[in-house]
DNA sequence: GACCAGGCACATC
DNA sequence: GATGTGCATGGT
């Protein structure tokens, strides 16, 4: 499938960073936040939000955390959900200095997942957060699983209707290549693939993956 | 006007 | 543990 998509749609080129981000720390907190913001919306609306927080200098980690939850809110209208998003941003700040000194960067540090369990506790930050920000903020090897990733394995009929986060994850895990630069541009691929192409069956004209097998007993 | 989008927390059973 | 619901903007 990874290769298959790679062939069709070229390298994606992931995280999408703006061109506001002044350097590698800021363009780290771009991403987090952007995980957050992107939660059941589509990326359009973040890079709204994204733009209205550079133009009001709130791509700052100490500035984000000094800013009322309201007047944040207000800021990132256009992402929808606003108010959980403020409350959960504002939630991630303080855990940035509860436990890592105000900085992204020791996320890149230490056994994953004892870092990754630390961020799940994170009020707003769950499975598919947690491993977008420590996949494309720190290249962390985890496989970040979405709903084009769930929607495409469960049309081939490679999991069960009621397969978890974990589970699908681990056949991502075993499947690849365990490094964070495959499965950056598999997941990638897989939000391409799910944007491009037919969102109701399994095969569709001109579908990268027509001719993959397809267990029709799952 | 309905439906959807790169989820998550919370209530209820 | 499984299922249902609120959150909310902007595009199709």
């Amino acid at each position: 499938m990874y290769r298959e998509l790679l062939k069709s749609f070229g390298p994606q080129h992931w995280w999408p960073v703006s061109h506001h981000a002044r350097n590698p720390s800021q363009a780290r907190l771009e991403i987090a936040v952007g995980a957050v913001l992107t939660q059941n919306t589509s990326w359009k609306n973040v890079e709204r939000a994204i733009a209205a927080m550079f133009a009001a200098g709130l791509m700052d980690a100490a500035k984000l955390r000094a800013m009322p939850e309201g007047n944040l809110a207000e800021v990132i209208r256009p992402a929808g959900t606003f108010r959980v998003k403020a409350k959960r941003l504002k939630a991630f700040m303080e855990y940035l200095w509860a436990h890592r000194g105000g900085r992204l960067d020791g996320l890149g540090a230490g056994e994953l997942a004892a870092v990754r369990e630390e961020l799940l506790t994170v009020h707003g930050i769950g499975p598919e957060t947690a491993d977008a920000i420590l996949l494309y903020a720190v290249g962390r090897p985890t496989f970040v699983v979405d709903a084009y990733a769930r929607r495409v394995l469960r049309r081939h009929g490679w999991i069960p209707t009621k397969a978890t986060y974990g589970e699908i994850q681990r056949l991502f895990h075993q499947a690849l290549p365990q490094e964070p630069q495959v499965y950056n541009e598999c997941h990638a691929l897989l939000v391409e693939l799910g944007k491009r192409h037919c969102r109701t069956r399994a095969r569709c004209a001109g579908c990268p993956l027509e001719n993959l097998p397809h267990d029709e007993r799952a």
